[in-house]
DNA sequence: CCTACCGATCGGTAGG
DNA sequence: CCTACCGATCGGTAGG
């Protein structure tokens, strides 16, 4: 993460990740994240342009890795059951393995510049459009319900994204049995499938 | 909506949710809204006692409206089933009808004061029980998978939440519609169920 | 990485 | 609802 850059600022990314976490990238300041890696405000200009800056690597840094994570899906010879539950456990991978980058990722894009934000827009749909033609390869098989594909690929995502809300290390969950849950969750929903059945069965 | 205030102050706060919902509350200014208002900033202090209240009425409106709708559903001799499609009905039709606010409700309530905060939570998990009551009630039945409750729970609400990101009232689907696909989605999840079969059935 | 400091903007108050 | 203004804080720069 962070590659070509200084250790020094490596840390100080990693330590505005995790202030903008928890108090969103508007309402952090500089003098914060200063006190933070434990020098004077001015110090940090030597590392950074500025503020946002930061924000910038981070979000783009996880929008490298979600981008790469969804290419190696479909790059591979799957059915669209065995990619959607590739791109899930790949998704939940990075979200709790980053979590501070994930949900400043997922919130905080908003405050980029307005040229950054559209390229960042641009990435996040190029997202997006691996998990529609994931949903798009599961109805043309017959293995899907012919769902709406942008609603179905949204609604997927956005099931996926409030794990960054409550997942913590410690938790009993691992981030493989999450992904399982989900993608169960996801393929076959809540209501209990028809049991075993004699006879004519009717849908 | 704001009830027992002057039409001044429900215009006032009118405005302030289309801003807190464009910017972020954290970044959006006194100055803002006193502009959107067309009074001088200053002029807004006889009609508030600072933004905090602005955003607190805003979070405990919204938490109000969304408990009384749950409170509803759990009124009614329904089965789960019923009780899930209504629950969803009532939660997409405050969030399409109220859409600055539900944002704001949803993404804001952070920057609520610490007791405000803890008070807000405690409101929101009433709401979330609420589905955890309804997710409980259909595996009780047999009608739902044995699922963990909790994780049901809020990740049917994470996939109902983020409508408020591209609904427009001037889309082609109606809020009902809306509801209806993904109270279908919930239940019964992407993949096609087993079609017409003679015969056994094995699960 | 520091001291010293900038102009701009912040939420809010006094007094009318 | 206004004028006038407050101290605090903002992101950032100059110069070493």
């Amino acid at each position: 993460m962070f590659v070509s850059m200084t250790d020094r600022k490596k840390e100080i990314l990693s330590l505005a990740q995790a202030l903008f976490r928890e108090k969103g990238y508007a309402a952090t300041s500089v003098r914060d994240i200063a006190a933070a890696a434990q020098v004077e405000p001015a110090s940090l200009y030597s590392h950074i342009k500025g503020k946002e800056e930061l924000l910038d690597a981070i979000c783009f840094e996880m929008a490298d890795k979600f981008l790469k994570a969804i290419g190696e899906v479909n790059d591979i010879y799957f059915d669209a059951v065995q990619k959607l539950a590739m791109a899930v456990k790949n998704h939940i991978q990075l979200l709790t393995e980053h979590p501070d980058a994930s949900v400043v990722f997922l919130r905080d894009w908003r405050y980029l510049s307005d040229d950054r934000k559209d390229e960042f827009i641009k990435l996040r749909d190029r997202y997006e459009e691996g998990f529609r033609a994931i949903v798009r390869k599961g109805v043309d098989e017959g293995a899907f319900n012919e769902v709406d594909v942008r609603f179905a690929a949204l609604t997927i995502l956005s099931s996926l994204n409030w794990v960054v809300e409550w997942y913590h290390e410690e938790g009993k969950l691992q981030p493989n049995e999450i992904a399982d849950q989900l993608t169960k969750f996801v393929l076959t929903g809540l209501q209990k499938e028809l049991p075993v059945t004699y006879g004519l069965v009717t849908n």
